[in-house]
RNA sequence: GCCGCUGUGGCGGAAUAGGCAGACGCAAGGGACUUAAAAUCCCUCGCCCUCAAAAGCGUGCCGGUUCGAGUCCGGCCAGCGGCACCA
C-alpha cells in the first residue's frame, strides 16, 4: 500500500465530509484538548507529534466509542523567542510567529489528526487578544488585579529586563554583565484569594497523583501564628511561625534584607555593612537563597527588638535566607528548636535556650519535634498544639499574636517589559490613577512599528503613538501601560474560547461553554503541573465567582506524555545537535507507520531516547496486516459451521484481545495496546493457514480487526475499511465489545511452587474450589516425586495463579 | 538545596490487588526458499556452568517485612522535571 498517496486521499475526504469537526451533541461531548504550542522554531518536532499523534489516536478510540469528540487545535504565540529572534535577525515577531504557524498547521495536517479547525486559536491575534485583555479587566473590576513593587533581573550594561532564563549563573547571557535585582511597579493576580479552594479542590481531580502532590506542595498550606514584635523604638513589625511554642527561646529575629523597616532601624555605625549586604543580596536568586546547603550569612542591625513573650531584648538581623515575598519577610530565632537557626546562632554567637524539653534531662539540641515546655514560666509542662494555642491566647490579650494560614503560593506577577504579547489595557492618569480601558475600545491593539532593540525602555513606551492617549474617566491627556501581559495569561482561558472560538460579541458565550466544558481529558507535558495548571484552574474558579460560567474545574483528568530525548538520552536541543525532526520519517513512511511506531516504541507518560530501530518493523506489521486482509478478501464464506478447537482458540484471541485493546487505549497505555494487537494478527495468520477453516470467523475477525487498529492508524484502517466495501468512514463504526464467556478457558494452568521456588506446572479445571486445588496438587504424581516424602506445613493456593508447598 | 518522578536482558519495553520476571517487538545467531539478493517463513536468544538437563545467580546499591518483593518499608547512589520572567 502506498502510505502517502492513501494519506492524502483520506486527509482530503475527511476535509470534504467534515468529519473532524464536532457534531454539536453536547449530551455526549467529550473535550479532548492537547496543550496548544508555542509556535517556535518553525517546525514540529517530536514532542509536538508524540502530544498530539498519539492523543489524537486516544480521542478517535474515544469517538468510536460513542462520543462526540471536540478535539481543537491553536497556538501559543505570545512570547520571548519571537522577540529575541527579532533583536538578533530584524524580522519582525509577528512575521516569523504567522509564518512559523503556517508551516506547523500544515504539518499538523499531514499528521492526519481529527482537529477541529474551525474553532482555531492564535492568541497574538487581536480577535483573540482582545478576550485575554477583558480576562484582566475583569479581574481588575473584581478587586483581583493590583499593582505593587516587585523586582526585576536588570542587567545594567543592556539596560533591560531579563528572563530567569536569560541570566546564567548571576550573568547576563548576551553581554556577561553581573545581574542586579530593581524594583519595578508591576501588575498582580490574587491567585492568593484563592489558595484555599485550589488547595482543596485537588482531591477531586482524576489527575497523576504526582502532579496532585506537587500542586499541593507548591500552594504550601502551614497553619501558625503571626505575632507583633516591637522595636526599642517602639516600630512594629510581624512575624509568622508554625511554631510559636518556641518563642520564649527567641534569641533573635531576622528580617528579609528588603524588609522596608530596615532602612528605618538600622543604626548609623552598622549602615554600611546592612547597605552592602542588600546589594549582595540584590546579586543572588531565590534558589541561591534557599538552598540549606548554603552557608548562612546576616549582618547586624544595630537594633534590638522586644520578645512579646516574656519582655526580652533581643538583636534585629538581616539574613538572605529570609524571602521578603513569603510570611511577613520576618522570622524570629529560635537555635535551641530549629536546624537552620541552630547553624545560624553558632555562626554568629547568638544564645541556645532550650525551653522544649524530649522528656530527658540533657535533650539533644537542636531539638525540633514537638515536646513539653521548659522555661517558659506559666507555660511549663504544656506540650505541642496545647502550647501553641495558650501561648497565642495570651499574646491575643494585647492583640500582640493571631492564629494564622500563611501559604508558599505567591500573587502572580503578570507584567512583562516586553513588546510581544498583548498590551495591559489599563491607562494611568494624573488624576484619575489606574483607569481601565472601556470594554467597547479593546482591543488595545499591539503596534506593528517599534523598536524593540534593548536600551532601557520598555519597547511599547517607546511608542509615542500607542502611549498616548486620553483618560476615559476625565479626558485629559494620559499614558497607557506599556507592559504586556505574561504569556501564562493568554494560556489560562484559551481551553474556554476553543469552545465559542468565533464568537465575536464576547470572550465565549456563557451557556455554550457550560455544556461543552470542563474538558474531559487534558493532555500535556509534566512541567506544567505547578504554574499553567494552576493558573488556569485560578482563572477558572474566579471567572465562575463573576457568573461567567458554572463549573469549578477546567480539567476533570488529566495526563501527561512523557520526554522524547535525542538518541544520546540528553534532552533534545539545537546546541547539542541531537535533534531529531519527525517529517523525514512522515515523509518516507507516512505518518501512520511513524504514528503507530511512536505508539509502539514507549510508555507514552515516560518517553525516553528516540531511536528508530523498531520504526522498519512497525512497517511490517502493516504489510503482514495487508497480507492477511488480501487473502480473505475474496474468501467465501464456506465452513460457517465449524467450531472446533482451532476456532475456541481464534474466539478466545480476539475477544481478549478487545478486551485488553479497549482497556489499553482508555489509560494512554498504547504500547501495550499494539502489542495484543499484534498477537492478535499473528494467531489469525495462524489460522487462515489452516486447510480447513471457518471462513465466516475470520473474516468476521478481520473486521473487528480492523476497527481496533483504526485509531492507531487512521489512514491504513480507513482504506482497507473501504475495500470491505464500506462507503462510510470507519470512525462512524461502533467499538467492539468483548463477549466475556469467550475470554475464558476452561482448563488453568498453575505454577506449583515448593518453599517459594517454581518446581513445576500443573494443569487444573478451572472450576476447583481451594481446597480441591489443593487435594489436586498434592495427590499429582510428579508433584509426590518432587516432594520426597518431606513433611507438609502448610499450602498457600492462590486461584487461576499458584500453589506454594511449605515443607 | 527544596518539591516531585524514574532506574528491569545487547536495545525499546511487559508484568490487575504482593503470586510463574522479561509479554510484544528490535538487534544478533542458525536454518528453509532463491542462481543470487531482497522479501517471506521456521528455530535459538537474561547471566553462569553444561553436549544436555539439573543446580546457582538475576529488576540501580544496602538492609527490612512476608510462605512469596520489580511491586511494600527504611537508608543510599545515579538520572530527569519544576522552583514563580522559557513556554
Amino acid at each position: 500500500m502506498n502510505m502517502l498517496e492513501i494519506e492524502k486521499k483520506w486527509q482530503k475526504i475527511w476535509d470534504e465530509t467534515k468529519l473532524n469537526e464536532f457534531d454539536g451533541n453536547t449530551d455526549k461531548k467529550y473535550y479532548c484538548l492537547e496543550m496548544f504550542s508555542y509556535p517556535s522554531g518553525s517546525n514540529l518536532h517530536i514532542g509536538h507529534w508524540y502530544n498530539y499523534g498519539l492523543s489524537d489516536s486516544f480521542a478517535r478510540y474515544k469517538r468510536m466509542k460513542g462520543y462526540s469528540v471536540f478535539q481543537p487545535m491553536g497556538f501559543d504565540a505570545f512570547g520571548l523567542p519571537a522577540e529575541n529572534y527579532a533583536i538578533k535577525t530584524g524580522i519582525h515577531p509577528e512575521d516569523s510567529t504567522i509564518k512559523n504557524i503556517a508551516t506547523m498547521e500544515g504539518q499538523l495536517r499531514r499528521m492526519g489528526g481529527m482537529f477541529d479547525w474551525t474553532k482555531e486559536i492564535k492568541t497574538c491575534m487581536p480577535d483573540y487578544y482582545k478576550w485575554t485583555q477583558w480576562v484582566f479587566l475583569k479581574l481588575f473590576e473584581k478587586g483581583l488585579a493590583y499593582r505593587k513593587e516587585a523586582p526585576v533581573n536588570w542587567c545594567p550594561s543592556c539596560s533591560t529586563v531579563l528572563a530567569n532564563e536569560q541570566v546564567i549563573g548571576g550573568e547576563c547571557e548576551r553581554c556577561g554583565s553581573q545581574v542586579i535585582k530593581k524594583n519595578l511597579t508591576q501588575w498582580f493576580l490574587k491567585i492568593t484569594d484563592y489558595a484555599e479552594e485550589l488547595l482543596t479542590c485537588i482531591d477531586k481531580l482524576d489527575w497523576p497523583e504526582k502532579t496532585k502532590l506537587m500542586q499541593k506542595n507548591w500552594i504550601g498550606k502551614s497553619v501558625g501564628a503571626e505575632v507583633v514584635f516591637k522595636t526599642e523604638s517602639n516600630k512594629e513589625f510581624k512575624v509568622f511561625t508554625t511554631r510559636i511554642d518556641t518563642i520564649f527561646g527567641v534569641s533573635y529575629v531576622v528580617l528579609a534584607p528588603e524588609h522596608p523597616l530596615v532602612k528605618e532601624i538600622t543604626t548609623a555605625d552598622q549602615r554600611a555593612a546592612v547597605e552592602d549586604y542588600a546589594m549582595q543580596t540584590a546579586k543572588a536568586n531565590e534558589i541561591e537563597r534557599l538552598s540549606s546547603d548554603r552557608e548562612k550569612t546576616g549582618v547586624f542591625t544595630g537594633a534590638y527588638a522586644i520578645n512579646p513573650a516574656n519582655g526580652k531584648k533581643v538583636p534585629i538581623w538581616v539574613a538572605d535566607y529570609v524571602l521578603y515575598s513569603y510570611g511577613t519577610g520576618a522570622v524570629m530565632g529560635v537555635p535551641a528548636h530549629d536546624e537552620r537557626d541552630f547553624g545560624f546562632a553558632k555562626k554568629y554567637n547568638h544564645p541556645v535556650t532550650k525551653v522544649i524539653s524530649d522528656g530527658n534531662e540533657d535533650t539533644v539540641l537542636p531539638y525540633t519535634e514537638d515536646g513539653v515546655l521548659v522555661n517558659c514560666g506559666e507555660f511549663d509542662g504544656l506540650r505541642g498544639e496545647q502550647a501553641r494555642l495558650a501561648i497565642i491566647d495570651k499574646l491575643a490579650e494585647n492583640g500582640l499574636a493571631c492564629k494564622k494560614v500563611n501559604y508558599r503560593l505567591r500573587d502572580w506577577l503578570v507584567s512583562r517589559q516586553r513588546y510581544w504579547g498583548a498590551p495591559i489595557p489599563i491607562i494611568h492618569c494624573p488624576h484619575c490613577g489606574d483607569v481601565a480601558v472601556p470594554y467597547e475600545d479593546l482591543p488595545v491593539k499591539l503596534p506593528y512599528d517599534v523598536e524593540f532593540k534593548p536600551d532601557g525602555k520598555s519597547p511599547l513606551a517607546k511608542h509615542d503613538g500607542f502611549m498616548h492617549t486620553t483618560c476615559p474617566k476625565c479626558g485629559k491627556p494620559a499614558l497607557r501601560d506599556s507592559d504586556t501581559l505574561d504569556t501564562f495569561v493568554c494560556s489560562s482561558w484559551y481551553f474556554l474560547r476553543y469552545a465559542d472560538a468565533n464568537n465575536a460579541e464576547k470572550a465565549f458565550d456563557t451557556e455554550i461553554i457550560n455544556k461543552m466544558l470542563p474538558v474531559d481529558k487534558y493532555i500535556g507535558g509534566a512541567e506544567h503541573a505547578c504554574m499553567h495548571l494552576l493558573y488556569a484552574r485560578f482563572i477558572t474558579k474566579a471567572l465562575r465567582d463573576m457568573g461567567y460560567l458554572n463549573f469549578d474545574e477546567p480539567f476533570t483528568s488529566l495526563v501527561h506524555q512523557g520526554v522524547i530525548l535525542g538518541p544520546d538520552g540528553n534532552k533534545m536541543s539545537k546546541s547539542k545537535g541531537n535533534v531529531v525532526m519527525p517529517d523525514v520519517y512522515v515523509n518516507e513512511y507516512g505518518s501512520d507507520i511513524f504514528r503507530l511506531y511512536l505508539l509502539f516504541g514507549f510508555n507514552y507518560t515516560e518517553g525516553g531516547p528516540w531511536s528508530d530501530d523498531g520504526i522498519k518493523s512497525v512497517a511490517k506489521f502493516l504489510d503482514r496486516v495487508e497480507r492477511l486482509f488480501d487473502k480473505t478478501l475474496t474468501l467465501n464464506d464456506d465452513g460457517a459451521d465449524i467450531i472446533g478447537e482451532a476456532e475456541k482458540e481464534v474466539e478466545f484471541v480476539l475477544h481478549n484481545t478487545i478486551k485488553a485493546v479497549d482497556r489499553d487505549m482508555d489509560v494512554f497505555s498504547f504500547n501495550t495496546a499494539i502489542a495484543r494487537l499484534m498477537e492478535c494478527v499473528n494467531a489469525l495468520t495462524k489460522y487462515e493457514a489452516l486447510p480447513t477453516k471457518n471462513n465466516k470467523l475470520l473474516k468476521d475477525s478481520i473486521n473487528v480487526l480492523i476497527k481496533l487498529l483504526a485509531p492507531c492508524v487512521p489512514h491504513f484502517a480507513e482504506e482497507l475499511w473501504s475495500k470491505l466495501g464500506n462507503t462510510s468512514s470507519v470512525f462512524k463504526e461502533q467499538y467492539p465489545v468483548y463477549d466475556p464467556a469467550k475470554t475464558v478457558k476452561d482448563q488453568i494452568e498453575y505454577a506449583v511452587q515448593v518453599n517459594s521456588k517454581l518446581k513445576t506446572r500443573l494443569v487444573l479445571s478451572k472450576s476447583l474450589n481451594k481446597a480441591e486445588i489443593e487435594q489436586a496438587v498434592l495427590n499429582d504424581a510428579n508433584v509426590l516425586s518432587i516432594l520426597d516424602g518431606a513433611q507438609i506445613k502448610k499450602v498457600i493456593v492462590i486461584p487461576e495463579r499458584l500453589v506454594n508447598i511449605i515443607v
